[in-house]
RNA sequence: GCGGACGUGGCGAAAUGGUAGACGCAGCGGACUUAAAAUCCGCUUCCCCUUUCGGGAGUGCGGGUUCAAGUCCCGCCGUCCGCACCA
């Protein structure tokens, strides 16, 4: 029982979430629709059964901000729902024998439980799981409009195909070219699949992160680096001796023959074109694998390239090598200077023209490569006075003067880049261009548990969209995971169905949307709910973009992208009037926890290790463990701490203070147990100090002071999303109300206090509001106003330095005029012993501040 | 290689260019108690001197700007994170 010697969570936890729940507290648009509007949203979880403790980090300063609005009267958006397609589904269900629905949707309903003892302040009611067609039918809606407005097409792509599961795999799923679950050998496979033209956004969304002010200069950058815009000339060399062409090879003469007359390549050093030394084109460059059809040799190093990795260290260590196809190519300023052309290891064939031109004195990797080659190595760039310096083994990239470049010579780097793209395209062989390091997005999964692509394939009309009448496309629920492969393709009847248009036989498209299509839009989703429609405009103008948006930095290039673009795209069809989904992005710290081994190097959970002295010793055989490093929690390191296990043992309350407690919210917390013991010895104390308010008389001055300056500083620091520093505010406000003799000032301090830890600590807020007689519920009550007369002192401690040094301090009235101060100063016995007789040349007197004398 | 962040006590950390170390953890001493736990009070950057008073050093390293630098500038060193043969 709760009594007013200890505050028990055990009854006090479950009685306030009940009566939340009871009071629907928390439901969006209540009182009021003239309020102003916050929509505070952390990332989504992902139902994999268990929420952890990060997630416990993540919602709790979620909640304290939304809490915190709340009491400022805002009418509070804080939903929560469930990201809930995707693969580990279906791995359970190959390994379990279970139904991927039924294994997520126990998830959701075990994790929310989870959630709810933790006592966030969430709309429930706009709770929404993608996996449910009330969710993807409108995002198969959604899809179809995109298509209608050209923004999603088919095409061919490669796909890494696991030949013994039959299905696609991700990139992280293919380890040392083997497939992660069966083991055997990564094919790549050429499938028609879906994707979105995300790059037709790609100049906006770049523009648009200037205007993300308040998103981490990280992400931002991040995001930058994967768009990778570029900007250069695309140009061609001509071909001095052509192979023979595709035709002459091949007899069925396809149309898509390479063009044998020229190599097109890409450049963003344009003004280096006079030091060029050599052509190099990818080993998947079409020419090379027309010219390798005749030579073994060159076959035989196309291969060897494909076999090498593609893995940063591999990369780092790998030799720049080429073979020379004995073709060579002409400058385009000057025919008769004719350059070799090889096939070599380093160039890409996903990026620009799959061709390059070498300029090895002024790039180091063509350098590498042309000493290797003994290929010419020219200046073309020189700071004054190094127009004949050599060029050793590293290239110069910096700024200067062109030399050795004809009609550029004299020019700086940007203006000769400006001439040669002009003469380009004056003389028509090439042009200036912007190359993106940003792909289109490919959307095909060829998988069961994931949105439906709402297509069919007719043998007379094509592919042709599902109409929208007949949304949603809705997955089968009678499918199993015996045999590898997805099961929508051998399901015996949901695949086959009548063309919509022509009304002959037609199959389904059985591939699913990836799974960051449905968190692209559920942000929309959770602001406007209507049955038949995705959401409506004007309450997504009402609510978006979001206020504050907290998750973690893993999601800084992909889900946040893809939103981006989802939303611009959806705003560039007219649906929405929002260019960007999150004004404000948080992106939190890790939980880390110690780590332990034994002298095997098996890892120890916490609970089998305890501390003897300075030392660690295992429980159970009294064996010396090694104390390891700090690191995020992870099963495999057994250094987890289980959310549930510390909720029952300290309570939600001494849990979500400690989450906020200490660490800066972005930047890793390490979870120890003398923290967590702390934070509820805390929550314990508060307790003891709102069983304390007794009938007083008489104003306490300094305590109201106080009072009122931690109320702004606790304010500001949440606004801030600086909890730890909220947090240090609270403690040093009762510390103060603890060391005060009882006063009429002191209850009110007790008082205020409850408010200002009522979003922190919002069960034990509860019961000392019910306690102290409150008005309802300290949920809806008001944050405390900070009076700002009440903020400043009428005595003033002020530094006196000597050159800057500390000598002494002086308390004197706020505002005394600087001569006086000085005089104050000068008087002090400490400062005439240091100044040992020294004349002052000077007095700096800040005021209210310090004093600074120069001697 | 490119980009981002960071470097302050035993630990997590504070500090609009103006008294470095607020607040918490750990530790030490004391009170209460038969005892322990809990609680309360005090100390707690380091070094020197000392009974006290006091003095010196100090925010990764080296310079600089300034009356004054953890904070600003230049150059290093180190750690972490992301991307990376991107033409």
């Amino acid at each position: 029982m709760t009594d007013n010697k200890r505050f028990s969570h055990l009854a006090a936890d479950a009685r306030w979430q009940a009566e939340w729940d009871r009071q629907e507290t928390f439901r969006t648009g209540r009182g009021g629709a003239d309020r102003p509007r916050s929509y505070v949203l952390e990332m989504f979880p992902y139902p994999s059964g268990r929420i952890h403790i990060g997630h416990v980090r993540n919602y709790t300063m979620g909640d304290v901000l939304a809490r915190f609005r709340r009491m400022q009267g805002h009418d509070v958006l804080h939903p929560m729902g469930w990201d809930a397609f995707g693969m580990p589904a279906e791995n359970a269900a190959m390994e379990k024998g279970v139904h991927p629905g039924g294994w997520t949707r126990d998830n959701i309903a075990a994790m929310k439980k989870q959630l709810k003892r933790l006592g966030f302040a969430l709309d429930w009611s706009r709770e929404l799981a993608t996996c449910e067609p009330d969710y993807y039918g409108h995002e198969q809606a959604l899809f179809l409009d995109l298509y209608a407005a050209g923004l999603v097409y088919r095409k061919e792509s490669a796909v890494n195909w696991d030949p013994v599961d039959q299905t696609v795999l991700a990139n992280e799923q293919v380890i040392d070219g083997k497939g992660w679950r069966s083991g055997a050998q990564v094919e790549k496979r050429k499938l028609s699949q879906w994707f979105l033209k995300i790059t037709d956004f790609a100049d906006d969304l770049l523009e648009g992160l200037g205007d993300l002010k308040d998103w981490p200069d990280k992400v931002r950058a991040m995001q930058e680096n994967w768009i990778g815009k570029s900007q250069g000339l695309t140009f061609r060399f001509e071909i001095d001796n052509p192979p023979l062409t595709l035709e002459e090879i091949r007899p069925d003469g396809k149309a898509n023959h390479p063009d044998t007359e020229y190599i097109e390549v890409f450049s963003t050093r344009p003004d280096t074109i006079f030091g060029a030394s050599f052509v190099a084109i990818s080993p998947e460059h079409e020419l090379a694998q027309l010219l390798a059809v005749d030579d073994d040799a060159l076959d035989a190093f196309i291969e060897e390239c494909r076999k090498t990795g593609t893995t940063a260290a591999e990369l780092e260590t790998q030799e720049k090598r080429g073979f020379d196809t004995g073709l060579a190519v002409a400058h385009p300023l000057d025919p008769a200077w004719k350059l070799p052309v090889f096939v070599a290891n380093f160039v890409l064939m996903d990026y620009g023209t799959g061709a390059v031109f070498g300029v090895p004195a002024h790039d180091q990797r063509d350098l590498d490569f042309a000493r290797k080659y003994m290929l010419p190595v020219t200046r073309v760039v020189a700071e004054p006075g190094s127009e004949d310096a050599p060029i050793h083994d590293e290239a110069y990239t910096g700024p200067g003067r062109i030399v050795n470049s004809r009609f550029l010579d004299g020019m700086e780097v940007e203006a000769a880049k400006a001439a040669v793209i002009a003469r380009a395209e004056a003389e028509g062989w090439g042009e200036g261009s912007t190359v993106w390091r940003l792909r289109d997005w490919g959307v095909s999964r060829q998988r069961y548990w994931g949105t439906p692509i709402p297509f069919i394939h007719c043998p007379a009309c094509g592919v042709v969209p599902v109409p929208k009448d007949q949304l949603p496309v809705v997955l089968p629920e009678d499918v199993s995971f015996e045999i590898p492969g997805n099961p929508l393709v051998r399901h015996p009847s949901w695949k086959h169905v009548n063309c919509p248009q022509c009304g002959g036989k037609a199959e389904r498209e059985t591939d699913t949307l990836d799974t960051f299509v449905d968190s692209s839009w559920y942000f929309l989703r959770f602001a406007s709910q209507p049955e038949d429609k995705p959401f409506d405009r004007a309450e997504i103008a009402k609510w978006l973009p979001v206020g504050q948006y907290i998750g973690g930095i893993e999601h800084a290039i992909l889900h946040l992208l893809y939103a981006r673009f989802w939303t611009r795209a959806l705003a560039h069809i007219g649906m929405i009037d929002v260019q960007e989904p999150f004004a404000s992005l948080f992106t939190q710290g890790m939980v880390t926890h110690q780590t332990w081994q034994d002298a095997a190097g098996k890892w120890l959970a916490p609970e089998q290790v305890e501390k003897r002295g300075d030392d660690w010793i295992i429980i159970e055989t009294g064996e010396p463990a090694e104390a390891g490093r700090v690191e995020k929690m992870s099963k495999s390191k057994k250094n987890v701490v289980d959310p549930d296990a510390i909720v029952d043992q300290y309570g939600a309350d001494a849990v979500r203070w400690f989450m906020l407690s200490d660490s800066p919210p972005e930047r890793d917390l390490p979870w120890t147990e003398s923290g967590i013991e702390g934070s509820w010895r805390f929550v314990q104390r508060l307790w003891r100090l709102f069983n304390k308010v007794e009938s007083a008389e008489g104003e306490d001055a300094a305590l109201d002071r106080k009072v009122h300056q931690i109320i702004a500083a606790v304010g500001g620091d949440i606004e801030a999303l600086s909890f730890n520093k909220a947090v240090a505010r609270i403690y040093e406000l009762a510390n103060a109300i603890e060391k005060a003799a009882p006063s009429a000032s002191r209850n009110v301090a007790i008082r205020t206090l409850l408010r200002l830890v009522a979003p922190m600590v919002p069960h034990l807020a509860e019961e000392g509001w019910s306690l102290l007689g409150g008005h309802g519920l300290i949920a809806d009550a008001a944050w405390p106003e900070a009076d700002p007369a009440m903020l400043v002192e009428d005595e003033v401690t002020i530094a006196v330095q000597i050159k800057g040094k500390l000598r002494d301090t002086i308390t004197v009235a706020k505002g005394l005029p600087n001569d006086e101060v000085e005089r104050l100063a000068l008087a002090s016995d400490k400062v005439q012993r240091s100044l040992d007789g020294a004349a002052v040349r000077k007095v700096i007197v800040v005021p209210d501040r310090l004093v600074n004398l120069v001697i």
